[in-house]
RNA sequence: GCCGGUGUGGCGGAACAGGCAGACGCAAGGGACUUAAAAUCCCUCGCUGGCAACAGCGUACCGGUUCAAGUCCGGUCACCGGCACCA
């Protein structure tokens, strides 16, 4: 028989839609599972064979937990806004909203012709006025409760892209969007003030299960640090000069101190400056340079004295020289350091360089040779000579500093607060109204949403401005507070807006009142489960913990923590096992496969290619393996006979691949368990036939995998009602076990015989039997046995001398 | 530079928690069926030697622990990912 794929799954898509067999009901009778996976950006391209991978997996366990018996709430939807949109609509002169709308109708299609069991009732658009309103909503709750502000500061800038990027999104000094080169620039910044929840991220880790690495990614990305902020005084001047340190404990050692080239004491005292000239040639030279030149290629370190300032040291009071210098940069700590060349690499470098003097004040290291990092005694450090505890050290410091309000303990964050506007149309736009008298205003909550205006252009403003500036019907308002006229912010919200709740609004999606339900939330929350990418780690992942936090903190959602597991799929590389890209042009179209082979052949090959959580190369050769699983599974029908039972010779496989697949499915072992499948398949073709009770149990197993091919051979069998709500096979844990197994008897390790014992043999039995063969016999005569060890159903290994 | 991960046949990959290395699949070779091809089915398939039974070697490299190491320990190399002058 040869099997019609496309007609076939064609065929049960459209039965499952249409009795609305994947919907989640709310039941709290039922215990729920909430599967996740990342809503797809709607590209121009279509969808990408690592779109299926990714989901596959979420795919494969929400079939398989339904069929167990769980509530299971597996949704997907479109996070659409986005430059990528935009651009292409400026480029096809064609409006985002319809750019947007063709390409989720696309994406759409695609994702169902997987045939993936999505609950396509729940369907959400982050573009959509009815969700978008929602994102609005919670940005004024973090407006009234005092986590938005507004700054003139350096930020980073994309040229290409002419928007203002946080630093999640210019990782590497290049843009997340672009690839381009980052430049800072100043300009005036809203910021979600995410760093007041960097403790609480941290902490929230401790309760979930992500993957290792993923937690240690957070953790160092948002790098918090201890130390003390230590004030200098600068000599003359009725100022101080704050620096954070870590080592505090080294103060004695500081014999300069450097501050960024940006630090704006220079113009403050720049009348007191006597090389007012020479500093600002060095400034310019630094602006030119960007981010990556100035962190990657140039670790030679360069600066300039700053002559007629000098700093006093708080603890020996002696005067010490302030340069500047970009290996300091603004953006960390007080954007100024105390500089202990003995015992800090880049110190060392830089004294090194301009001749400055380097004091030893911890003893075990060489410091003619190279900077000390390490611990040891104090020296040269007056009131703290003789410590050896780095830690009682800092204390006494920090004391010190204290009594005489020259300092305290402090902490540090490499995460840095979320430049939250773009200076682009298609985005939700920011809700707050500029007044005149007022200052800033927030969008009543009753006026959300604040819709985007039809506009014809959407091209960037110059200066970096967004094309909604040029809208005045848009811009003019009337100033809810004084009714006075005002005017609107016209920078709209970043792509990360939409995602980083979107899985409240799966829960409830229809909600006109409120986000969410409160009693749907409590019941479905959290996220029992979210995969997907690695590079969204230090981006989404984050975001949403945050804006969840949030929510938690104002009452609005029941838990902590948004997502209780999460783990990442690999990627799939091209064929020549490169990552895919367009212009190497080694990207396999999905549906190219399906037109080929179908579906399942598509699904169940990204899930066999490899280790779920490792990057494998695309084989065309390999997706025919899958074929065959296909075809062979189809043909069974051909040997099929009528008892309900497992035959005798198969009943010990069935129950053991049962179990395999149960267990591998949840430890993300797809490759394993297809693998068990196919073996057990090869034994069914070798006996030559199979009982119903057997197929049942097979199309059970293999249906989370090719759904379609065993939905009609589960009809073609005349079982009951759909496969897709059968019940989950159960296994005898006492049948899994073999009656007689085989061992291998070793001498000195190696292997010289098997024989098949009974699996209950004690170890004298299984050591008799091994001595009384003839082969083990002959080798261990005349020689002293030193060890017998025997190894429960595996081997017997006897040492002789 | 720092942190994390990985390294197994021609290829993708298996191997519970130290106990038969190479499951499963692909490719390749041989055969059956066919006028022929495709599809399908059967056999072989880590390397070396041997007609064979079999023997020796083999999980990046060097060393160690153990009756036994892909797995544990110490060191080296390579590749991948993250961070990167974070004070």
């Amino acid at each position: 028989m040869i099997y019609n794929a496309k007609k076939t799954e064609r065929k049960w898509q459209d039965i499952w839609e249409e009795g609305g067999v994947f919907h989640a009901k709310y039941n709290i009778d039922k215990q729920k599972f909430y599967a996740l996976v990342e809503f797809p950006y709607p590209s121009g391209a279509g969808m990408h064979v690592g779109h299926i991978k990714a989901y596959a997996g979420l795919e494969v366990i929400s079939r398989k937990r339904r069929m167990q018996g769980y509530n299971v709430l597996f949704p997907i939807g479109f996070d659409a806004f986005g430059l990528p949109t935009e651009n292409y609509a400026i480029k096809t002169n064609l409006h985002p909203r319809i750019v947007t709308d063709n390409n989720i109708e696309k994406f759409s299609e695609q994702l169902k012709r997987i045939g993936f069991s999505f609950d396509w009732s729940r369907v959400i658009d982050t573009t959509d006025e009815n969700y978008y309103k929602w994102t609005q909503w919670i940005f004024l709750k973090m407006f009234e409760n005092g986590l938005v502000f507004k700054d003139k500061a350096l930020v980073n800038y994309c040229p290409s892209c002419k928007v203002v990027l946080s630093n999640e999104d210019s990782q590497g000094g290049k843009c997340d969007i672009c690839h381009n080169d980052v430049v800072q620039k100043s300009k005036d910044v809203w910021y979600l003030r995410i760093t007041e929840y960097a403790d609480k991220l941290l902490e929230g880790l401790e309760e979930v299960d992500f993957l290792p690495n993923i937690k240690l990614q957070q953790v160092n990305w948002i790098g918090k640090s201890t130390g003390a902020f230590v004030r200098f005084d600068i000599k003359g001047i009725d100022e101080k000069l704050q620096v954070y340190t870590t080592r505090p404990d080294t103060l004695f050692g500081a014999t300069f101190m450097v501050i960024a080239p940006e630090h704006p004491i220079i113009n403050k005292y720049s009348e007191k400056i006597e090389n007012m000239a020479q500093l600002q040639e060095y400034r310019k030279e630094c602006a030119k340079k960007t981010e990556f030149e100035r962190t990657q290629l140039n670790k030679d370190k360069t600066g300039v004295k700053i002559e007629g300032l000098k700093a006093i040291n708080p603890v020996n009071n002696e005067e010490i020289p302030i340069y500047i210098s970009d290996y300091v940069m603004m953006g960390y700590g007080t954007g100024a350091i105390m500089a202990v060349p003995a015992h800090d690499e880049r110190d060392y470098e830089f004294a090194k360089k301009f001749g400055i003097e380097i004091i030893e004040v911890i003893k075990g290291g060489d410091i003619e040779k190279e900077a000390y990092p390490g611990d040891g005694e104090m020296i040269n450090s007056g009131f703290l000579n003789g410590l050896t505890n780095k830690n009682d050290s800092i204390d006494k410091v920090i004391e010190f500093l204290e009594e005489k309000n020259l300092g305290e303990k402090g902490v540090q964050y490499k995460m840095k607060d979320w430049a939250f506007n773009r200076q682009r149309y298609w985005g939700e736009p920011i809700p707050i109204i500029h007044c005149e008298k007022c200052g800033i205003v927030p969008v009543p909550y009753n006026e959300l949403p604040l819709r985007l205006p039809e506009i014809k252009d959407f091209e960037p403003g110059k200066d970096g401005e967004s094309p909604l500036a040029r809208i005045e019907s848009f811009v003019n308002c009337e100033c809810p507070k004084c009714l006075g006229k005002a005017k609107r912010e016209t920078d709209t919200m970043p792509q990360w807006a939409g995602s980083s709740w979107y899985f409240l609004r799966y829960i409830d999606p229809d909600n006109n009142s409120e986000f969410a339900n409160e009693e749907k939330l409590k019941y479905w929350m959290p996220v029992d489960w979210y995969n997907g990418g690695m590079e969204h780690v230090t981006r989404h992942l984050i975001y949403s913990r945050f804006w969840y936090r949030f929510l938690y903190d104002i009452g609005q959602v029941p838990y902590k923590e948004p997502y209780a597991k999460r783990t990442a799929q690999g990627l799939i590389l091209g064929p020549d096992g490169d990552k895919m890209s367009k212009s190497k042009g080694n990207v396999v179209d999905p549906n190219e496969v399906i037109d080929e082979y179908g579906a399942d052949v598509l699904r169940s090959y990204v899930l066999f290619m490899g280790d779920y959580e490792k990057a494998a190369p695309w084989s065309e050769s390999s997706v025919k393996g899958c074929k065959r699983l296909v075809d062979r599974v189809y043909n069974l029908y051909e040997i099929l006979t009528d008892s309900k039972n497992y035959s005798k010779e198969l009943e010990s496989s069935f129950h053991k691949t049962i179990k395999k697949v149960t267990l591998d499915i949840e430890a993300l072992k797809f490759n394993t368990a297809i693998a068990a499948i196919m073996t057990l398949l090869n034994e069914i073709y070798d006996k030559g036939s199979i009982t119903k009770g057997e197929m049942k149990a097979l199309l059970i197993i293999l249906n989370p995998f090719i759904p379609h091919v065993t939905e009609e051979l589960w009809e073609m069998c005349g079982f009951d009602g759909l496969l897709a709500n059968a019940a989950w096979c159960s296994y005898d844990e006492e049948k899994c076990k073999d009656s007689e197994i085989e061992i291998v008897i070793q001498i000195c390790g190696k292997i010289r015989e098997r024989i098949m014992i009974s699996a209950n043999s004690s170890s004298e039995e299984a050591i008799e039997k091994a001595k009384s063969l003839e082969k083990i016999a002959e080798a261990i005569k005349g020689k002293t046995i030193v060890k017998e060890i025997y190894v429960s159903g595996k081997l017997v290994n006897i040492v002789v001398r």
